[in-house]
DNA sequence: GTCTATAAATGGATAGAC
DNA sequence: GTCTATCCATTTATAGAC
């Protein structure tokens, strides 16, 4: 990790946000030190203050970034799908919350686990992100439910039910393991449907 | 908060407990200061340790005494039920699962957030515990496949899914809101039911 | 842009008086 | 059993040399 004295804007900024996503995902927000990051990027740790106001910061901007993510790549995949047919939206929704979780698991970590440790500024902002994000997926149950696809007592409840069991995917699966992605994404789509539908 | 100089060791101890329980949950291990704990429970800091070695096993005490008392409560009603019928025993685990955690949210939330900050010593008796509680629900899960009740693609990915999707209550319920606790149980039985079945 | 050195605050934990 | 005082390590963040 040593490095040479010079000057590297390049790579070092997101060397930064790289190592601190790994850190934080690993051992916590806040048992994570700015030594700690300057560390593993390979710089001393006034270097870190010239790419970050602060830690704060740090964590806002690396929560900020994967919903953005998320969200801008589920309308990408949306517009490629027929709007008017909810069970082909929620299949899709399923699987590509999987997918792209899966592909994640550390940013995925720090923004359900590090909510607590935002600044309230930073924790509204998160917040709303998510709400627009569960949205996606209670309008497409709202749909399903008004064409009589669907058979749901809460819109609302089941919209956070399966986020939340969609979200566990990422506890337990390890890439090489005993299922293939697709297998996952097969399991979860199955239990999915049934609990929305008859 | 101020406490006047004496002896209360009968009311410190549990006292202790309760407060770190409240600001684990709240702030996260790493971020509650023993200052924070003592002040909070009106004692001063070298008073806390006359009740615990160190931090470290204030927190596992917390988390080894939820993981116990869910394993035994659950025990005690899976002593009432009849052992033989999977569709019934499924339906009180959903409901006793939702009951037991909404009443203790503080300690759900340390169990399933402060994993990481355990010793590896520590990790290894609380992972032993969690394992025993979802093999509670897999063993259900298969009985109900084995008598053709329950329709499934993986009983361990159903175990762990199912237990997520439980979990998630914790999040969002607030006692006093839109739905009572019996609708809230209900409308998620309906999911899982749904889910294991046709 | 990075380094070294340091400021100023806070962390866990302990010793000894009462 | 609790308090006060303190040790010592570590924290975030900054200042100024290169």
């Amino acid at each position: 990790m040593a490095r040479t004295q010079g000057s590297h804007s390049d790579i070092t900024g997101p060397r930064i946000q790289k190592v601190a996503l790994q850190l934080f995902a690993r051992h916590g927000y806040a048992a994570v030190s700015m030594r700690q990051i300057a560390k593993e990027v390979g710089v001393q740790v006034g270097a870190l203050y010239n790419y970050l106001p602060d830690k704060q910061s740090l964590l806002f901007s690396l929560m900020n970034k994967h919903m953005q993510d998320v969200l801008a790549a589920w309308k990408e995949q949306k517009a490629t799908l027929d709007p008017c047919r909810p069970d082909g939206l929620l299949e899709e929704f399923a699987r590509f919350h999987i997918r792209f979780h899966m592909a994640r698991p550390d940013a995925v970590f720090i923004a359900y686990m590090e909510l607590r440790n935002l600044s309230p500024e930073n924790f509204a902002k998160i917040e709303a992100l998510r709400k627009s994000y569960e949205g996606e997926l209670q309008s497409i149950l709202d749909a399903g439910v008004a064409q009589r696809i669907f058979t749901l007592r809460d819109s609302k409840i089941t919209t956070l039910a399966v986020i939340a069991m969609l979200n566990g995917v990422i506890t337990w699966y390890r890439s090489g393991g005993r299922l293939s992605l697709e297998e996952v994404e097969a399991t979860y789509w199955d239990m999915v449907r049934k609990a929305v539908t008859g």
